[in-house]
DNA sequence: TTGCGTACACTCACTAGTCAGTATACTTTG
DNA sequence: CAAAGTATACTGACTAGTGAGTGTACGCAA
């Protein structure tokens, strides 16, 4: 019985998305994928010109709903800044104590497709990476600081920096040290805001 | 002739550590080691037991100098801690402008072998990442912080963080705001351990 | 009756690891 | 001291399995 395409390709993203952040891209096989979305790899190369294609398709279905998620522990905390910036690692930490969790997606495929530079997926992910940095940058110019841009990078080497913490040692407390870093380095430079705008 | 078994030993970890850091663990097969080292597969297999034990040996063998490194750029700046920190993003980010430059081995390494918890590899990655800590620790106890352990383990979180945006961006600016917001962590605490040791 | 979506069977290159055997150096013994 | 034996360091050819990607045929829906 022939499917709906659209239905049939994201059965296959699914498939990919669990198995590619699961074991890794390169460990997982066009193969694995196919038998997991339950339909053959001839089938498979039918809707994906390439497991390249299916890789950059795979981080392009994380990029939004991980930005919703991030942000939506951010403003689900009635409070101050300094609460949300918490509230942030505190989930994420959370997250690490879970079984299944293997570290960013992200930052685990940048770092498994570092010799092709051009790489779709890389693309993704940086631009991903991009948009939850100005996702930040965006809740901190509304809260006032003086510089948000600045502010928010910093968060966010923190961030990717707990991720990578977490997972060289398995240890989410890792996670709440880095919100303790991006809470004072917010602290510090709240309410400056209002003499700036010229 | 036959060789001295720690020369050609140390060959092939010298070929792996060029081949699995500029590559990639997965990406790069046995029998290139071998070809690069200059030796059959059977003679590397010889000196290794397994694939698995060559990765870990090529950690273990970056281990040691790396940090030798890293601490050579803090001690050869004659000035306070923080002119040291700065120094140290600063060669930081000068790595990642060279071609060569790939992210961090470990970090790498501990992505791509994430769904095997007890690879030695990953228990070296592990060590070196907290041998790094502690000799921050050291010279920020030595500068007299308040709270040295603290402040190595932040610093380290940007460390780590400022490898996987530079990676993931190819932008070694990455470097240099995580030094500014490690710098300013520090600056924060200085001075008062006087009061501590009760 | 066209063409979309699917499956089976296949190619060919590559992968970790092994088998059986060899040349050289060191050690033992008559 | 020379011959025989043994450990060391090494090789080429192989196995058994996996990798991405493909040619072709078939069924179903519009």
């Amino acid at each position: 019985m022939p499917k709906n395409a659209a239905v049939t390709r994201d059965r296959i993203v699914a498939a990919a998305s669990k198995l590619f952040y699961g074991h890794g891209i390169r460990a997982v096989s066009v193969d694995d994928v196919a038998a997991r979305a339950g339909l053959t790899k001839r089938t498979l190369y039918y809707h994906f010109r390439s497991k390249d294609d299916l890789i950059a398709a795979y981080l392009a279905a994380r990029d939004e709903p991980t930005i919703v998620i991030v942000m939506g522990w951010m403003d689900a905390v009635q409070g101050t800044l300094t609460d949300k910036l918490e509230a942030v690692f505190a989930q994420m930490a959370r997250l690490g104590r879970h079984p299944k969790w293997r570290g960013c997606g992200f930052l685990r495929t940048a770092a498994e497709l570092v010799t092709t530079p051009g790489h779709p997926a890389l693309k993704a992910g940086s631009a991903h990476k991009k948009k939850l940095e100005a996702e930040f940058a965006g809740r901190f110019a509304q809260a006032g600081l003086a510089d948000p841009d600045m502010r928010a990078r910093q968060v966010m080497l923190l961030f990717d920096g707990a991720f990578s913490a977490m997972l060289t040692h398995r240890d989410p407390s890792y996670a709440e040290a880095a919100g303790q870093a991006a809470m004072e380095l917010v602290r510090g430079e709240k309410v400056k805001a209002v003499k700036r705008r010229a």
